[in-house]
DNA sequence: TAGATTGTTAATCGATTAACAATC
DNA sequence: TAGATTGTTAATCGATTAACAATC
């Protein structure tokens, strides 16, 4: 791999993008394809596509394109797909049963392997296949089972402690469902995935653009 | 409201997350709050959110900073959150029961009136009050009851099949959670709410950060 | 008045796009 | 060879940040 320079976040996240739509095409056994045919399916400019691959070596070829099952090798490579991560769940609700059953679709590469939730009622009960568990066993299943990733499905007023609570027992990155800025020290990474702000924002733009249609 | 220049999606985006921090400062009956602990507890440049909110209009106080409650009011003004948008979601897997229930949180800004599903088992049966229909009823409902956001909750190779439908039925707006890249025509705007993304780009930095500790 | 903080212009930074030599 | 397409440098565009006059 080449040396790495800075690489901006804009071009982690459109990796996972480039490596659905090349999964789609080995699919169907497409053997090349160009940044140009790329970019139409993605709505991106194929000079940025080349860019953004270019970051991590130099994985086409002159005048045919890059091989769609290289080029998919090469960017599990990098997102380290072929290494599995341990996550915890906090918060059995729907949401949470949600991700759990997602978790066969992600396979090896982002496992949950404990949830927990503070409801008497859910403690107790199986998710698939996972037991959930009380709040107070947090701490030593996640030093326990070498687990790095917590997932935050609890309410908005709980969702702080929650990532108090992961911080505490040394997790290295958080993906947050709750609708709340939570605040964790610099060396843990925290993601969020609100999709409460999408769906105001999305509703922004409708009404706006009903607004300049009525005028 | 100001002479709209042109607002990023950026801009935008930040706007809902403003909403969230100003609400809980509203909650503990904090009066007014200065762009610069705004921007602490959001991780901002106090002079960004200065711009992001000079777009639209002077709600602040020179030397005294915003009144809580009044820019609440103003953003609420400017995302639209008093009309109510109707919703239809498509696929009543378990995410979308969470987003059902979530529309209670939602409350009257985006609000789900429809469910639908196209296996036989799951029609008939009630989400939070919905009876899921079948996919036939989709498109009279939707003209019908003027819904005008499609929320897509199935399976990744049903998306594009779901995203045709909606839009031939004179939908707006799309909130697509399936991993997938959809194509719709200009005038329908698509927000991707991929969580796949956020896990893998996380577990990406994770990854990396550990190679470098460990080097 | 002195201190604080806005709104806004100018400066900086970074990301996207265009252009093109290299080469398959 | 002619056509296509990469990888990369340079140009452009846009977003973030700094600085400061205005003013509460």
């Amino acid at each position: 791999m080449k040396q790495q320079l800075k690489i901006s976040e804009a071009v982690v996240r459109r990796l996972p993008i480039y490596l659905q739509v090349l999964n789609e095409l080995s699919i169907r056994e497409v053997q090349t394809v160009s940044s140009q045919e790329l970019g139409q399916k993605l709505d991106l400019n194929p000079a940025q596509i080349r860019k953004d691959l270019a970051y991590f070596g130099e994985f086409g070829r002159k005048g045919i394109g890059y091989d769609v099952n290289y080029l998919i090798e090469k960017i599990r490579q990098i997102l380290n797909l072929d290494t599995t991560h341990y996550a915890a769940l906090i918060g059995a609700g729907n949401l949470g049963h949600a991700l759990c059953n997602y978790n066969t679709y992600l396979k090896d590469n982002v496992q949950i392997t404990a949830v927990f939730d503070a409801s008497p009622s859910k403690i107790g009960t199986k998710i698939n296949g996972l037991t959930v568990q009380p709040m107070d066993a947090l701490r030593s299943a996640i030093q326990d089972q070498h687990i790095r990733i917590g997932i935050i499905t609890v309410p908005a007023s709980e969702a702080q402690n929650v990532a108090n609570e992961l911080v505490a027992s040394g997790i290295d990155g958080i993906l947050n469902f709750a609708p709340a800025i939570l605040k964790v020290p610099e060396d843990v990474r925290i993601h969020h995935a609100n999709f409460t702000t999408e769906l105001l924002s999305l509703a922004y733009y409708i009404e706006k653009e009903r607004l300049e249609r009525d005028e």
